[in-house]
This record gives C-alpha cells, structure tokens and sequence, in this order.
DNA sequence: TCCAGATGTTAGCAATGTCAACATCATGAT
DNA sequence: ATCATGATGTTGACATTGCTAACATCTGGA
C-alpha cells in the first residue's frame, strides 16, 4: 500500500526528517536507563515522595505510561534505583577498603566511606535502605547487588580476623554488627543527629568508625 | 444558662435518647485518640502505606474529611502517631534502665529492650525513623518526646560516666554512637539481617547490646 | 437565650498509579 | 524485499487518595 511512498522517498534525496537524527524518534534507544537516571536525579534533587511517574516520563518526553514497558510498577523502578545504588555504594566500600592496603586503617576508612556515601546520596540512600522497596524475592538483582555491598565489608572483616586483627568471633555476626553500626550513625547524620555542637562533621565521622573498629579488634599483643 | 435544663434532667427519670448513649452522636467524643489508636493499628496490621485517611475514617463510622478538624494533613497524623510512638519506646528505655538497678547490665538491658521494641513494632518504628514525616520544627511534640527517649541514653550513660563505668569522652558523641549502633541493629533486624543462620535472636541482641557497651565501657581497674 | 467556635458532613477537584486498546517500529525468517 | 511478530510507545479511561470549600450540627459560656 505505501509502497508507492516507500519508493519515492527512497529515490528523493531528502527523506523525511525522522530519518536523519530520531531526535523525538517514536523509540528512544535506551529509556530504561533513561528513567533510573531521571529518577536517581529528581529523588537526589526533590526526595523520593516528589518520584511521579507522570513526571518522570514527560521529562523523557515520553508518555506517561511508557515506563510500563520496562519497569512493572513503581516499587520496580524503585528496585532499579536502588540496585544502582548499591552497585556504586559497593564501589566505595571496596575502593576504600583497597585504597587503605587491606590494614585496619583501610578498614576504619570503609567505614567512613560508608558514612560519607550516605551523607552525600541521603535520598538515593533512603530509598536504598528505607524499606521504600519490598524485597520479596522479586528483584533478584537487587538483592544479590545487596549483598554484593555487604560481602565486601564481610570479606576484609574475615581478612583481618585471618590476620589476627580481629577478634574470633563468628565473622558473619561481627560484620552484622559493623554494618549496623555505621548504618545507624549514617541515618542519624541524614537527619542531622550526628554532629552536634561544636564538632566537625569529619571528626564525628572518624571517631565513630575508629569506635566501631575498636570493637570489634584483637589487641595487638 | 441550662440551670433550668439540668434541674428537669435530673429530676426526670427518662431524659431525651441522645442523653443515654450517644451510639450516634454527631460528636464522636475524642476522635483525635480515636484516629491514631486506628492509625496505629493499621500500621501495625497493614503498614504505613496501607494508611488511609479515608479508611481510617470510615473504620471510626467518621466521615471522611472528619479528621481535618483534628490534623492538618496525613504528615500530622502520622506525627502524632510518632509521638505516641516515642513515649512509649521512652517507656520501655527507662523501665529497662530501671529494672537494672543503674548498672552496666541495665544499660546492656536498655540496649536490649530498644532492639526488642524497635522488632515487635516494626511498622510503628519505621514512622518514627524512617524519615515519613518530617521534622522541619513543626510537631514541636514530637521533637519533645524524641529527644526525651535519647535523654533517658545520655542521662544513663552519663551516670554510669560518673560512676567511673563510662570512658571518659564527650558524653553526647558517645550517646549517638550507642543510639547509632543499637538503631542499625534494630533497622537490620526489621529487614531480616540480624539473626543469620543458625543463631537465637535473644542471643544475637544480647550480644549486639554488650559489644556495644564493650565499646564505651571503663574497663574496671 | 443565643451566639461563636468546635466538630462533623457532603460535593467535588487535581494528582497519581495502573490497565486496556491501539499505533508504530525493528528484526529475523521466508 | 516482504511480512509477520514482538518490542516499544501512545491515548483514553478509571479508581484511589489527599485535600479544600461550603454547609450542618452541636456545645459551652456570656
């Protein structure tokens, strides 16, 4: 039927302009991507609550039901910021863990680099860790991107232990421990609880992590 | 005024029904209560988001903009549900604190009790931490009973301090660090993370309780 | 007695998440 | 090249929800 059509423009030398730069192309290429970006960027700007999906789409120029066709509802593109999050929170732990030598040193800077990363992504973190998404064995990958940030701090610990760094008790359970700890004071400073008066935030951050290792180490005879 | 009212009511033996039992008085009598004990109780069945305005009405035979007249918005019920929150968590701090005679082992009890709390009212604890509504200065009575659950902390620590039990550091640093580590573990434990595999949760509480105060403790000379 | 404020009701709006039905594009088998 | 098929995107519509406006009813004190 349009092939009449077809076949001029073909032959014309100027096709019709969505050939030349789909730039309002009817697919978009990558809108996936496209909306875990948008979305880590209006919850980094605006809070997770001002996440519309309505909105997220109309910045895309896109529909907005578009996003149907990637994510199944909200609480999915949710899971998807929040594995992003745990991808690059991961990336800290382990750099500084790596940066220190793989010493206790390295491991007190983990844990303010945990600290920090939390501070400096409050929203992205919140949403990481603030039970906003049901991690009901859907999103597979989040949970194992999860435990992905978690085994980095577990593995220097059981390193350590292996050093005599640390104490012998079960590893898994000291890590917990850890990681609760430094989770806990990053959620007090999100809500501006952890420095008080008169004391530099990177102090408070660097004694508290010195406290968590202090716990947790073996007295080097 | 009603002088003349009252003196034939309480002459008469049958007053008018409303008098009897106002089953459905256009009053309802203290619905503000009335709203957080259903809001409450919601959250504990359902969750947070489960929480609807119109439903909470609707469960008190209210209709459903009736509890405009009592909050501002949803942000100020669940504040008030925070609130409540609080006052109790406050309680159990202080009945643990108590209960151990002022000693090291009811600080480990309090540390206790919190995790206990903070896992046994889940869905109620996370309104109060998780950041749903926030603390921009209004709910001043919510900030006021927040801070009174912490002070019961710092007032134990810092006599505990004084009694030589305490390292000697900056009494309030040391609170968030105590605060910062048990909320972690609370916060894991409501996710699952706490007990791994194979170990009680009393015991990994117990033990999560006294490895923090392992961490702040004097060792005695 | 009577009015003012507190408390409760009904109507209705705008925003939002979601589904259904349809349109358009891309790609591999023929 | 054609063409069917699935992937991707669009429009229309709906139910739910928080909230406001206008009105009704009750209650307590001057």
């Amino acid at each position: 039927m349009s092939t009449l059509w077809d076949t001029l423009t073909s032959v014309t030398k100027f096709p019709p302009a969505p050939q030349r730069k789909p730039a309002h192309a009817y697919h978009h290429g990558n809108l996936r991507q496209a909306l875990v970006d948008q979305a880590v960027a209006t919850i980094r700007d605006k809070g997770v609550e001002a996440l519309t999906l309505r909105d997220a789409g109309a910045r895309l120029r896109v529909s907005r039901t578009a996003l149907y066709r990637h994510f199944a509802d909200k609480q999915s593109l949710l899971a998807a910021v929040a594995t992003e999050g745990f991808r690059t929170f991961r990336q800290a732990l382990a750099d500084a863990w790596n940066g220190g030598g793989h010493t206790p040193a390295g491991f007190v800077a983990m844990g303010e680099a945990y600290i920090r990363f939390a501070l400096a992504n409050s929203s992205h973190y919140r949403v990481m860790f603030g039970g906003y998404v049901a991690k009901d064995g859907w999103h597979a990958e989040l949970m194992a991107e999860s435990d992905g940030a978690f085994r980095v701090l577990l593995d220097a610990l059981v390193e350590l232990q292996q050093a005599g760094r640390v104490r012998h008790d079960d590893a898994a359970e000291l890590a917990v421990f850890v990681w609760a700890s430094v989770h806990g004071a990053a959620m007090l400073g999100i809500a501006g609880q952890l420095a008080r008066k008169g004391a530099s935030l990177d102090d408070v951050i660097h004694r508290t992590a010195a406290r968590v290792w202090d716990a947790i180490a073996l007295p080097t005879a």
